[in-house]
DNA sequence: TTGAAAGCGCTAACAC
DNA sequence: GTGTTAGCGCTTTCAA
């Protein structure tokens, strides 16, 4: 039979005939209590079942024990690794995580806010690539401890955690380079766009150590949607030379490069190859399957949940960027170019 | 410039010039308060910067306004949308969500439950299919309000809400009909699964209501992984006799069943049509694209919410099952019987 | 090593 | 309509 009210920590004092400063050392600090006075309490914890009430704990320490999870689009199915890692991390120190959904949408990251202000969650992880907007609205006010992932924040001194896109590029464009490949287009190519950017950096890299030219027809734009990358497969087209592999800013983008070329009827990997990056969920569902580079998201997950929970028990941020190797995942989008062996 | 220290309702109560009970009241109950009043404390509030200490409010209420969220895969992803039905609903009723990776662990499943003893939480999700191991451990105890999806609890009078999936088997099995088969086999008999059993008599009752007879060597085990029904698919090629579709019982079964036909050599859906249920991430890039019954995650997750939120609210629980209706989705492995033109 | 007591910031009786 | 006041359950000085 169970209580009607849960036991409090006055209880359990009285039980263990000991006072509720004594009980409640005796949970938090138990090398200030007497050996014998610490099993007394521990029994009477056990007899009544008692469970420290985290509301009244809060009120007293101002600490909530719950992070914020601030996500732009927290159906996106490669969020859910991440979350994996972060929720894995938090509740490994005791720590509960909270989603909030933002859609881009400002007035909803400014409600989110709340959880912060009423002293609801300690901390945010930042998915959204900048300051939420209520927070941002008022420069100069103190921020709560944060940890960006996916995007840095820009200007803004917030640790990140990520994977290292330019070296994952470079090592995707040495893959395809080792399969003999010399005519390698770039397709994402983004001014502005930080992530694309620092992907194609790497592949210009991977290009110039091999001491391949890249003939600038070869670079082009694409936004990272499945549909950008069809287009800019079709551009390339009104070309009269072609190239024999393709990387792609990303699997969506590669997606549509492989819709492109099906639909002319190419034999894939045969005729062109294809690369990718991220390894989205259906990367390996494509047909060919899709050849990529891999972001450890369970480990960005864990890394900066890590991080944000150092720097909330005083730790200094330290390194402002964490950044993950990305890992190449052989499937069947790229062959060896027959035309040069190397 | 920020104060240092967060604005307490004192702070605007002096501000305002009245007491912190009219603040409270202004605030929480602004009719019972007169207008001139309401102005003062509205304005001082603004002046203030003032929120409410939630923790504070939550130790006097005993209300924390969280939900928790128990799932034991976070990172499925088709638990992405769920996710977002569940955030959205809570959202616009100021309820935050909270999420728990159990991963099927008793001792996981016991952890977080201290959110509910501890009152961090209000109410419990649960996606597990059975109740969590601190709670069924101590029978006869009062149990939290709480909603399943995905999988019905057994026995513990928990509210369900999910897929009608009886009747999508139904209309499943009813379009393979129309398209001509007769002969179809069913790809995922699994005594003792509830969810696998619901959705084969929902096949079994298209086929009567058709009027067709079930080879019983047309009905085979699976367990609902892809290698499952890659595995029944290659027993029934034992047989002299073939079916012309199969229906399975989800999409990694069909996808299975998939890879074996196409390892055979068939050309799909020319050879074979299939069908599979849930309409998971990938359905529509596997090749053939697979026809399937979508799930309405986002419609499950959102209703399942509001039916919990308004039981805290002290409404009833009303009926115990809320079906939704799975939806057909016309893609590519389902094609016109030729042999057998209705 | 322990106990007494002062709050944390708020809501909800109750009284006026 | 408004103010006074008693806690909610806990942690943390301060004294003993």
């Amino acid at each position: 039979m169970s209580a009607v009210k849960p036991a409090t920590i006055e209880d359990v004092a009285v039980i263990a005939g000991v006072s509720i400063a004594t009980v409640s050392r005796a949970l938090n600090e138990p090398g200030k209590v007497a050996d014998s006075t610490r099993r007394k309490v521990i029994e009477a914890v056990a007899r009544t079942g008692y469970t420290t009430n985290a509301m009244a704990r809060n009120l007293r320490t101002r600490k909530s024990n719950m992070i914020l999870i601030l996500a732009p689009d927290v159906g996106d199915p490669n969020f859910s690794n991440i979350l994996v890692g972060l929720e894995t991390a938090a509740s490994r120190r005791g720590y509960g995580v909270l989603i909030g959904n933002t859609r881009n949408d400002p007035e909803r990251e400014t409600d989110y806010l709340r959880f912060i202000s009423s002293n609801q969650a300690d901390g945010i992880i930042l998915l959204t690539g900048h300051l939420p907007f209520g927070l941002s609205a008022h420069p100069g006010m103190r921020l709560p401890p944060m940890v960006a992932i996916n995007e840095p924040v820009p200007d803004a001194g917030i640790p990140f955690v990520g994977v290292d896109n330019a070296e994952g590029a470079r090592v995707a464009t040495d893959h395809l380079i080792s399969q003999g490949h010399r005519d390698i287009a770039f397709i994402g190519h983004a001014p502005g766009r930080l992530v694309a950017g620092l992907r194609e950096t790497g592949y210009r890299t991977a290009m110039a150590g091999a001491g391949l030219e890249i003939d600038p027809r070869f670079v082009l734009e694409a936004d990272g949607t499945t549909e950008s990358g069809r287009a800019a497969t079709e551009r390339m087209f009104v070309r009269d030379r072609l190239p024999t592999a393709f990387f792609c800013v990303n699997d969506a983008t590669a997606l549509g490069v492989i819709i492109a070329l099906t639909a002319r009827s190419y034999n894939l990997p045969h005729d062109f190859s294809i690369m990718g990056f991220d390894d989205i969920s259906y990367a390996s569902f494509v047909s060919p399957s899709l050849t990529t580079m891999k972001q450890p998201r369970l480990q960005i997950g864990e890394a900066s949940m890590d991080l944000l929970l150092a720097m909330l028990e005083g730790e200094p941020a330290g390194h402002r960027h964490h950044l993950h190797r990305a890992e190449l995942i052989l499937r069947n989008s790229v062959a060896l170019n027959r035309k040069h062996r190397p």
